[in-house]
DNA sequence: AACTATTCATAACT
DNA sequence: TAGTTATGAATAGTT
């Protein structure tokens, strides 16, 4: 926001990471604190760092009360018969994520072959996303350079063909002369004709 | 913050409060979106209005793994903890789950561009999976369609000059028998020999 | 950590 | 309720 517009992605930097951490860290909660003195409103923040610390704020000073009326609006199915409900909902909850967990595997599948991204640290998936990126290159690449070599080649095959064409032809009308024919009517045209757009897939692709 | 400095008390008159409230509220949960995007962090927003209505973020996407996580940090303020006892070994595994989550988010981030995986739900995702399969797919197919195209249509004109080829040669040789000429060395073989392997590239590629 | 040049958020207004 | 604008606040890059 200030001595340049800044893109919307994670810092790489990880000085840059953290100076902003603590500045954006700081300017949040003041935020909401401002929104709940201004408004009378009752406001939770629970920020977790990257490396897993814990930053909070509640400005009630009870976070556990704001959760407790968080779950109650979330999943009506606080106080009573608690004990049973609870354990059913985070179970139901394991399952969702279980469920999201597929969805991502389904996602990524495609891309990492044999290795198990399970078992791939941040470190391994961040040198898989970069990759990821020359992987997709390389590939098609590789695949349009050994096609245009087939394209060329039967070009070339094509050059030669019709050299050879046109040698056999004026022979032909030389013999003809020889000859004394009276036309060349005999040889056919028609299935020589090679004036056919060569390019034009090859252009249509750009 | 504009057009003169606002006192940081509540705000009496109830509809400046109440617009106020919805603009700052939203400032407070883009502000907590950028800083968990910029700084990969984990960040939940609770807030509470005035007339109890509850508004919620929770930048994982997973309001209750950020609560377990912060109540794991300050267990001790939990009080009674038969339920919790009980229902540890679900949460925990709640916490594995959610953690794995984020690994897979960090592994697709580079594929959705501007798109932040953290703020979409399954249906997103759901579709995101299936268009990325079907974005590989086409690109690549239709590339290979119309290349492919482009060498079928070379090696029909290949055939077509071979055939014309053929033809030609076939009437010098005819041509010479009337003529009587002693042999058909003067035509040239080298420059049509057309014996080269076509699918050498093509079939390196499977 | 302190300092600005900028961008951003938003209070008042429409 | 939504859109505009003048102004104060937040902050990215720098020292």
């Amino acid at each position: 926001m200030a001595r340049g517009k800044v893109q919307m992605r994670r810092i790489e930097n990880p000085v840059h990471r953290q100076v902003t951490f603590c500045k954006r860290r700081m300017g949040l909660l003041k935020k909401a604190k401002e929104l709940s003195v201004l408004c009378d409103a009752d406001i939770g923040v629970i920020v977790v760092s990257p490396h897993g610390k814990i930053y909070d704020l509640a400005t009630n000073g009870n976070m556990q009360g704001l959760i407790q009326r968080y779950r109650g609006t979330n999943s009506e199915m606080h106080g009573e018969s608690s004990e049973q409900n609870k354990t059913q909902a985070i179970q139901q909850e394991v399952l969702a994520l279980t469920h999201e967990i597929e969805l991502f595997q389904k996602g990524l599948r495609y891309m990492h072959g044999e290795k198990d991204i399970n078992h791939m640290n941040l470190g391994e998936l961040q040198a898989l996303e970069n990759n990821l990126e020359m992987w997709v290159h390389n590939v098609r690449s590789q695949k349009m350079q050994i096609m245009s070599m087939e394209i060329e080649m039967l070009r070339n095959k094509e050059g030669i063909l019709q050299a050879a064409n046109g040698i056999l032809q004026e022979r032909i009308i030389e013999q003809n002369g020889i000859l004394n024919f009276g036309s060349t009517a005999m040889i056919p045209h028609a299935p020589f004709q090679l004036t056919m757009e060569s390019n034009y897939y090859i252009s249509r692709q750009s």
